[in-house]
DNA sequence: GTGCAGCCGAACCGTACGGTACGGTACACA
DNA sequence: TGTGTACCGTACCGTACGGTTCGGCTGCAC
């Protein structure tokens, strides 16, 4: 069981120290960050870091906690657009994803949090995708309904929608990226895959009366 | 590093023995796969289990290969097909891809090689994707390149094309998956997604002259 | 000053696990 | 019948790690 997932805040010698565990997490994976690692690279004593986090897995939540918090999303102002500048925000948003995803912190954050599940609970892994995920799609989201109300797409269920234009940004990269395959060879590419993909997006998206849209709202997706 | 990822078989009484690591893993993730529980379960000794797979890393190579082994795609015949054929067949090959990635197998071993990634080396990860991801790209790729000698898509670049059709069949959902979300809610809605992702993808790709099928060739993708 | 709280660093404890060694059994083969 | 091989089960060893305890230092309140 996981300790509360500290909805209070950390102080600033914590929010260090959970730099530090995030650093060893980074670089060495889950089985580098042992309590005694931690002490000797943030200079603290094991007992502190019981009495803050509780226990190692209070720990881990509160490295994942501490870097979910720093997710700062641009906010999508959903002022008039030109259908290029809709396109232009579309393709800043997959960039930005693609560069997310391939970054070392989230890739260790996901490596961990998936080496945690399957143990009952998963709470980590819940963390990652409320937290994480969550506020990405949540901006995607209000993109796509700014587009929609400004007749650029046409589609009914944002979901359906955010979950299609994910699919066509990141494919299978993510989780080949998780498997050990380095993103650097693909990462000169983000740029123009971001512009492929957006293209198709919008052609299957596009407002301008296709008939295939409405099929485009399957039943039972979770 | 891993002793050597055993191209040669092994036999009856060892398959036995990774069948029951497999299911260890599935159950309980790796940290229930202790050597002693093995022995425990599978009824053998310790003592067999480093005579036969070396040392811990060994096992776990092993079992992966073992699992991999067993992946047998259906050869897709490239005799002439109807338009709806193809589309049925993608159909069906979109509905396959998700019922192996949501089944609990493919899940445990994914978490498994990616909680053993980080680590230098990353051989499980690399493993799975040759072996396990690998072969079902190659039976995708046939079928789209037979679909394309046909004329019922138009693309050059066979690998592009099956990872667009990666993503818009699987989308975010498998990485979902391995951080806990349970495929059970989804599992209902495959079909009536398979077809609305190769509905989608024969948008993009149709050969019917559509003047955007050019775009779908970026330039620096892995 | 005295007392107290927070913290560091190091020593300590218990245990679980990887890996090894050994005794005992079944079976093949001569 | 003797010898060898492969195996099981168990006991064993060493260590690494999670978690606790303790002594000592600093700074703050009074």
């Amino acid at each position: 069981m996981i300790s509360a997932p500290a909805p209070e805040e950390f102080n600033d010698r914590q929010n260090e120290v959970l730099a530090s565990a995030l650093r060893l997490v980074v670089e060495g994976g889950e089985k580098a960050l042992t309590t005694a690692a931690l002490a000797r690279a943030a200079n603290c004593s094991k007992e502190s870091l019981y009495r803050w986090f509780g226990d190692r897995d209070g720990l881990l939540a509160a490295i994942v906690a501490h870097q979910a918090a720093k997710v700062r999303v641009p906010h999508e102002s959903a002022e008039r657009m030109t259908a290029d500048a809709f396109r232009a925000r579309l393709v800043t948003f997959a960039e930005d994803l693609l560069t997310v995803l391939a970054g070392e912190t989230s890739l260790a954050l996901n490596r961990l949090a998936i080496s945690q599940t399957s143990r009952e609970g998963a709470a980590l892994g819940r963390l990652l995708l409320d937290r994480g995920r969550g506020r990405i799609a949540e901006r995607a989201r209000d993109l796509l309904r700014a587009g929609q109300a400004q007749g650029h797409i046409a589609c009914d269920d944002m979901t359906e929608a955010y979950r299609t234009l994910y699919g066509l940004i990141v494919r299978d990269q993510h989780g080949r990226w998780l498997l050990g395959e380095s993103p650097d060879g693909a990462r000169d590419g983000f740029a123009a895959h971001a512009r492929t993909a957006i293209d198709q997006f919008l052609t299957l998206y596009r407002a301008t009366g296709t008939p295939r849209d409405q099929e485009n709202t399957p039943a039972g997706a979770l």
